[in-house]
RNA sequence: GCACCCGUAGCUCAACUGGAUAGAGUGCAGGCCUCCGAAGCCUGAGGUUGUGGGUUCGACUCCCGCCGGGUGCACCA
């Protein structure tokens, strides 16, 4: 049983033995003793001095005398102030790591195919232009999160809904179509257009030009700025175009397959190369009309209204929120109504989900907001069990990335100079004992990618966070490759050992000093970790713990001989410890979709 | 203007959800490789947690007011 669990069960008991208070165990907290006291676990002892009508100090002494009393586990304990710090046995904690020491899977809960299903819906990228650093987060963030719920035991959907058609979409078909010249990925000169995604963003952009030349025409026509928006005649031909598409028009319709498909392809080129995977794919193209219906369930419901305008909405004033219309005069949707309508279908789908996550920036809350509330409003009460998961902006030290200004961050190019300053370093360093060429390349992938993946996840997703693209992100102190170099040196000892062969047996005639005593705790809290990193959606707190680890077993093997041990029994207990501590640095890394290299 | 979010060492981030003397990394100053891998380890300086009040045994954390920054306020997605 969890040494938590034991105490405060006993805590109760002594509670009321003591001072008769009736305090249920989940109620009574122990917090990890900080590192300038002796102790493991610390139970603060405020709540109940009332009680005890004695000293706050005096109360944690007869509180600790009672636990020492009545568990085995408890070897010592002392008070300061009105802190009850409590000395955890070294038999319990040798005692713990001898049971977990060969099970591989200890931290994880099995997934149980009849419990909690969870979808994750993450990246949803438009198909108009590349992916950048926003996407970057985007991506990390949902593929963690839903890693890390499927190692608390969760049934995970991973979920993407590609924007893939609107009026967005069209301006680089039309732009293509007018400029294009036939230009594909197989056939241009443009080596970045080799990828589709980047193709179909030049055009984009030519577009926006376009665009941008006509409506300045009209403004010095002396037309309104508005007005000039709106009658630029590329902004009347793209538009035209999204009517042929809505229509079916088989020209725009090839034409839109045809450049999708590019899309996908360099899509998918950066989805591999960072590691993320999709188990649904949902298309705009398919969902975008859903949602009709619900909006006339609603209105038969009272929910929603029908104004003289014939448009469709909801007052939200009442809670604070505006009013939102749902569809417009002429019956047309908005992208209110097609949320609607894919959450509703995705119930639907499957019954037995009982949480949708929206990866979604912060930009959108309201969005969400609203979301979440009309459904609510039209009485589904799995309404509460969305859930928008909403991280900050990737800002850059200038602010934010703007496409004028030219200061998006791509995607693609940043993977690229990640790997370029991992190979550098690597180089650097000396560390050039790869012969195979192929080798060294996957390494600084692995180092590169390490590196920016940690960097993205470390922080918690609510906040925004800075990006220097002049300062490379770096590779020493809190950084993924800190990690895996912790990971590489465990295994370079391992392969050194017997211990690769198959177990070694140790039993405990010795007693194990501080720094062994700190990783069997960090081992031991790990799946309580993974529990609250998945109830709390934060990648980071899998990030600091695993730095924590990493950093703990550099001290370790700083003044811990391990394969000179001369006592056998100890030797063999080290290795085993720096064995399990390789393995949950692995798995950690992994929750982070951060893989670990067996040298470097 | 209204709504929401955020201000923690020079810089980038933590702080177990109200607990002890607010911790790491980086940068800076110094030290450690004839010893399991120095992408490492150790020591030092660096803070009135934007600011003023309030709540209480106790506040970075909760409440109110200011100051500064951001995001949203489409019949776009």
């Amino acid at each position: 049983m969890l040494i938590e669990e034991l105490l405060s069960q006993e805590l109760s008991k002594g509670l009321f033995a003591l001072y008769k208070l009736d305090v249920p165990p989940v109620q009574l907290v122990f917090q990890k003793t900080k590192k300038e006291f002796e102790g493991d676990l610390t139970l603060v002892v405020f709540p109940f001095v009332k009680a005890s009508r004695k000293a706050p100090e005096e109360t944690a002494l007869e509180i600790g005398t009672y636990l020492a009393g009545h568990l085995t586990e408890v070897s010592t304990f002392n008070a300061v102030k009105g802190f009850l710090n409590i000395v955890v046995s070294t038999d319990y904690w040798l005692t713990y790591f001898k049971g977990v020491e060969k099970q591989k899977d200890y931290a994880i809960r099995p997934v149980n195919e009849t419990g909690d299903k969870v979808m994750v819906e993450y990246s949803s990228p438009n198909t108009n232009k590349p992916l950048h650093l926003g996407h970057i987060r985007n991506n990390l963030l949902g593929f963690s999160i839903a890693e890390i719920l499927k190692a608390g035991g969760k049934q995970v959907v991973k979920a993407t809904l590609v924007n893939d058609r609107g009026i967005h979409i069209c301006k680089s078909m039309l732009a293509w179509k007018k400029w294009g010249a036939g230009e594909t990925p197989d056939n241009t000169s443009d080596t970045a257009c080799r990828k589709g995604d980047h193709l179909v963003g030049k055009y984009y952009v030519l577009f926006d030009k376009e665009f941008k030349v006509q409506s300045s025409k009209l403004l010095e026509q002396g037309m309104s700025k508005e007005d000039a928006e709106k009658k630029a005649p590329i902004i009347l031909e793209v538009q035209e175009m999204l009517r042929k598409w809505e229509e079916g028009d088989p020209e725009v319709r090839t034409l839109w397959t045809l450049m999708n498909g590019w899309v996908y392809k360099g899509f998918e080129s950066t989805y591999r190369t960072l590691g993320v995977d999709f188990d649904k794919t949902y298309y705009e193209s398919e969902t975008y009309l859903l949602g009709k219906k619900i909006i006339e369930q609603g209105l038969r419901k009272y929910v929603f209204e029908k104004k003289a305008d014939h448009s469709v909405r909801i007052d939200l004033t009442a809670d604070g929120l505006d009013e939102k219309v749902l569809l417009r005069p002429d019956g047309t949707s908005v992208y209110m109504t097609q949320d609607l309508g894919t959450a509703v279908q995705r119930f639907s789908e499957s019954p037995d989900l009982n949480r949708l996550i929206y990866v979604v920036g912060s930009e959108q809350d309201y969005h969400f907001k609203v979301l979440f509330l009309i459904l609510k409003k039209l009485g589904y009460k799995w309404a509460e069990d969305c859930f928008h998961l909403s991280y900050g902006m990737v800002e850059l030290p200038e602010g934010r990335m703007k496409s004028r200004e030219g200061t998006v961050v791509d995607a693609d190019d940043l993977i690229k100079e990640m790997i370029d300053t991992a190979r550098e370093m690597t180089l650097e360093l000396g560390k050039t004992e790869f012969s195979d060429p192929a080798e060294a390349e996957e390494l600084y992938r692995k180092i590169g990618l390490g590196a920016l993946k940690y960097f993205m996840l470390k922080v918690d997703p609510k906040k925004k966070m800075l990006f220097n693209p002049k300062e490379s992100i770096d590779l020493q102190g809190n950084t993924g490759p800190f990690i895996q170099y912790a990971y590489t040196r465990i295994r370079s000892i391992l392969r050194k050992s017997e211990l690769a062969d198959g177990y070694l047996s140790w039993t405990a005639d010795f007693i194990p000093e501080q720094k062994e005593k700190e990783l069997i705790k960090l081992i031991y809290s790990f799946p309580a970790v993974i529990q609250e990193a998945g109830n709390s959606f934060n990648p980071g707190t899998i990030a600091n713990f695993v730095y924590e680890l990493a950093r703990e077993y550099n001290h370790f093997y700083q003044d811990c001989p391990i394969l000179k041990q001369e006592s056998v029994s100890r030797r063999n207990f080290r290795l085993s410890l720096s064995a399990k501590t390789a393995e949950v640095i692995s798995f950690s890394m992994k929750l982070l979709g951060i893989e670990v290299p067996e040298r470097m």
